[in-house]
DNA sequence: CCCGCTCCCTAACGATCGTTCGCTCGAAGT
DNA sequence: ACTTCGAGCGAACGATCGTTAGGGAGCGGG
């Protein structure tokens, strides 16, 4: 006991790996409650207590889903806010890898939002953590567009949550069919996301149209 | 048996209300899967086998809840559509509605949206195509602006879902300290959804590389 | 007076849940 | 050849789940 127990780094082990990929698949489906240790033995088929030699227990396997996918996602998106661009061009890739990785792993990302809150307290905050981290960035930004004119928002965190929700509630109900389907849905919604930065409020101040 | 069972008609006994109360609660803050029949009868002071008089199971409560509030939120929202005004007015004043109902009735809403997919296909059914007809209605007035130039949105659906995920989604953050305080995020999210429709693919040609 | 109805109770049912214990087995290390 | 160890197994544990059977107290109408 005391073991160290690694979350998401160094050995990825095969087997490791198909019982997160079974469980992404098994949690969207039938939700976290719902989808027994059982259920997720036998589509790996293999015996419930073989599970426990690979994780503590069945909230250490939603931990793994949700933090690894996390941890990866910021990997991927955050060097995009330390490029050097403007807020619009920041706000144009980021907004677009958001949503290239989150269509790719799309299982992931759904268990991460509808699951989550089943995660005990102290595994909860770990991912909750790194998801304030992005959306800080996100607020740093649209403050930045904002200062120099570009946005009209008035209220930056609430801006920042807006094309949040648009953008992570879209995955509840797009599925891609290929890659051109993911890049064009992108382009859509990172205009969405433009848009909505520079014409809210906008109408106060009649510039639009 | 073969009862007719009415849902959420007829007789608002006293006693189904305030289990529709206490399950409401209960349902938000743990879940509808974690908060038990035991739990719900504990809070109400009574014993599990007492809720059964009053429900057919667990699944009709959640059912009460959701069918319940949709249909009482078609009530209040569904006749904006037909008011004769123009796309941009019905629009600001459906949207604001929708926020004012919604936060009203916060926990209600909360649990159609979090825990309704627990509940069995044939009462899901029910509860679904409330929400399509509220949703057909909205695309069908974004569809109505577009032919009129009013909007630049290249897909009316798309849009529709956008700006429902958008309001949706800020139902699970935000929490309305009084009325002035809805009214003025109701205000804040009208705008947001104008600008949306109004701005969205006005820039599409300029910036997708 | 008694019937029927509403509401609630005690007690328990069978099922399923997450988890643990002790064992076996084969590959790898020395 | 002997030990170690990861991996999986069967069996069972205690807990909790949704639900039901059957009975009793209060009460209004015939």
């Amino acid at each position: 006991m005391e073991k160290v127990e690694p979350v998401s780094t160094g050995a990825p082990s095969l087997r490791v790996d198909q019982v997160l990929e079974t469980a992404t698949r098994l949690f969207t489906e039938r939700g976290y409650d719902a989808a027994s240790i059982r259920d997720l033995a036998a589509a790996l088929a293999m015996r419930p207590s073989s599970l426990y030699h690979h994780f503590q227990g069945k909230q250490h396997i939603l931990f793994a889903i949700c933090f690894g996918m996390q941890t990866d996602f910021n990997a991927a998106v955050m060097p995009l806010f330390h490029q050097g661009k403007g807020p619009v061009e920041t706000i144009q890739d980021v907004i677009r890898d958001h949503i290239r990785f989150s269509l790719a792993r799309r299982g992931e990302v759904l268990v991460n939002t509808r699951e989550r809150r089943s995660l005990p307290p102290h595994l909860l905050a770990q991912v909750n953590s790194l998801r304030r981290a992005y959306r800080d960035a996100l607020v740093a930004v649209i403050e930045q567009g904002r200062r120099q004119g570009l946005f009209a928002v008035d209220d930056p965190k609430l801006a920042a949550m807006a094309v949040f929700d648009m953008v992570n509630g879209m995955f509840q109900w797009f599925r891609a069919r290929d890659q051109a389907d993911i890049e064009r849905i992108a382009g859509t919604y990172v205009d969405a996301a433009v848009a909505l930065l520079r014409g809210w409020g906008g109408y106060t101040l009649t510039n639009a149209r």
